[in-house]
DNA sequence: TTGAAAGCGATACCAA
DNA sequence: TTGGTATCGCTTTCAA
């Protein structure tokens, strides 16, 4: 196989001295104004009346230097930055999030801001809040991938952080919380299983570290479901490999389950394959559904039911942070973040 | 369904006047030393000889406070940060990637650089690019997923930027250039239908946007392969929808293919499905290969032949980074980037 | 061993 | 309408 590994063709980097970044001041010298003018025409400051010859010839300067702010000179400067932090763990994973990601990083640049996302993994949540306050950021907009301790948001709170806000199962204290209804994916599946007569439902809980966040409430829910009804929930823990599926596919009898619900599409599709392997009829001996509604999901047969997620759009988000950042958020308005509906096809 | 929006329960965001953010200086008062020994202290600073006793009343009067120190002011001072900028699109797909990214982010840390992922969804790449550059990073670590032209690449020297390294599938210009020969996914798959006795092989090219970066070259790595035996190949422009891979399943006589190519195992899937529903007999009638190695290929019937693709490991490329920074960087040691090979299962 | 002070780049007040 | 200048927080040289 081929492999290359390129330089620069021109000594640019290291050996030559590079050329001096150019500041406002340069770009004032080759205009012959004041760099008050420079930042005043460069910026559009309304409070002050630039001449438009002189206006110009400032933004000529600027081009033809190649002048790019400071961020972190302004930043100093003002006191405060325009940085939203979305710290990340695992990178998002799925349709559902790197859309909503995207709309939402689209809607905070509309709203001036700069969006960064921290990787955070390994990071415990005090020090990780450390960190994230070095970059004095405007808002940190927590995914609910990374613990927002009270400590944590004490530093950040402490270090001028205008906004914390957390996206998540559970709401955190001293923030901005939106607290997403998992337990609700858990309730709406149950229920579609216990109105189809299913009794005995399994429930799987991933094993991979990082998914408990989410896959605890939503047991919680589908043991509310069940209990209501009077039926039996079974936690099954499953990792995300075949080995695993297959080993609890084959305990399938002695667990007298007539239904399951995968946590989401993934686990599901690899738990529907084993069961089907080791010859559980599916619907027929157990029902399976899964969640997230993944296309994928609809190539197995039989085709498997879903929970459809809706998850709150990136631009009510935006404009939520915005209010916690100036101080005008408030808590009215309040409306639906997570809206779970069972999609049924032909696995349950 | 229930949902909500809660608040901080005190009232500390917006109208309460924050309580100034501690500075060095609030710790040098609080400790009763100066600015400059704080700075000693809390950096460790081994030219400068500080006794014990100073250093823990700075450290308990930093604590106390909860001093953290300002990312900005101290870019400005020293004239450089250690940001690195990891420029992001679509977010990136699939296990292979966010493994890769998070070994990245994790190898950074330990060499002290702090890393944020900037989305860069819908921006030009110069206006991309000046917005990379006002933050002033030591280096600029581009994925592929975002175009970096010579313009750009001026501009993010201009700023000073230390080092822009592009992984991608061919060099950029004026960077340190990882080449990652998707061709070669191409050529393999290709190779391996080619062996098994298929002459008339379909390639399939996604509709989707920002895919094009991959599978032109891979296209054209199954075509030389194709070539090379006197064997045909025939694109196939596929959207990831359902309805879509239908439409294309339902051509399949007419285009008379014994094999195609599926991009990756996503796509292949889908297609394979279709193909199966339309009558296509797999592998009798058509073979079918699909790239990456998903686990949930190995669930569909029959089990979906695949490429393999090793990727550069994350903690070999954040050596280079920081060499490019130091300019110490240079072309020796070239190994391979990406290693792609088949696994043969059930479907070819 | 510690302190005083200059200066990084941009902005906004106050004069002119 | 434009310019001079103090200031943000931190590091580092030079003196003490």
């Amino acid at each position: 196989m081929s492999q290359s590994i390129e330089q620069p063709a021109d000594g640019t980097t290291g050996r030559t001295p590079v050329r001096a970044v150019p500041t406002s001041a340069d770009v004032a010298r080759l205009a012959g104004v004041s760099r008050a003018t420079v930042s005043y025409v460069l910026n559009n400051t309304s409070a002050v009346r630039i001449s438009e010859p002189t206006r110009e010839r400032v933004r000529e300067a600027a081009r033809e230097l190649g002048y790019v702010p400071h961020a972190a000179a302004r930043t100093l400067r003002a006191g405060h930055s325009r940085l939203v932090l979305l710290p990340t763990a695992h990178v998002p994973v799925g349709p559902l999030y790197s859309g909503f990601f995207n709309d939402l990083q689209w809607a905070l640049r509309r709203l001036d801001y700069t969006v960064v996302q921290y990787g955070s993994v390994g990071l415990a949540a005090e020090d990780a809040a450390r960190a994230w306050a070095e970059l004095r950021p405007a808002a940190v907009v927590s995914m609910g991938e990374v613990e927002v301790t009270p400590g944590a948001v004490e530093i950040l709170r402490r270090s001028g952080v205008k906004a914390v806000i957390t996206v998540g199962t559970r709401a955190a204290e001293g923030t901005h919380s939106l607290v997403l209804d998992q337990p609700r994916v858990g309730e709406v599946a149950a229920e579609h299983l216990i109105a189809t007569g299913r009794r005995r439902i399994g429930v799987v809980v991933p094993e991979e570290p990082g998914l408990g966040m989410f896959s605890g409430p939503r047991l919680d829910g589908a043991r509310r479901a069940a209990e209501a009804a009077g039926a039996t929930v079974v936690p099954l823990p499953l990792a995300y490999t075949e080995e695993s599926a297959v080993a609890l596919a084959a305990r399938w009898p002695e667990l007298g389950l007539d239904a399951v619900f995968g946590y989401n599409d993934e686990y599901a599709m690899l738990l529907m394959r084993a069961l089907q392997d080791a010859g559980v009829d599916v619907p027929g001996d157990t029902a399976v559904i899964g969640a997230d509604d993944l296309l994928l999901g609809r190539l197995l047969r039989p085709r498997l039911s879903t929970v459809h997620i809706d998850l709150i759009e990136g631009g009510e988000l935006a404009a939520l942070v915005d209010d916690a950042v100036n101080g005008t958020a408030d808590a009215t308005g309040r409306r639906p973040l997570l809206d779970s509906r069972v999609i049924v096809r032909e696995s349950s």
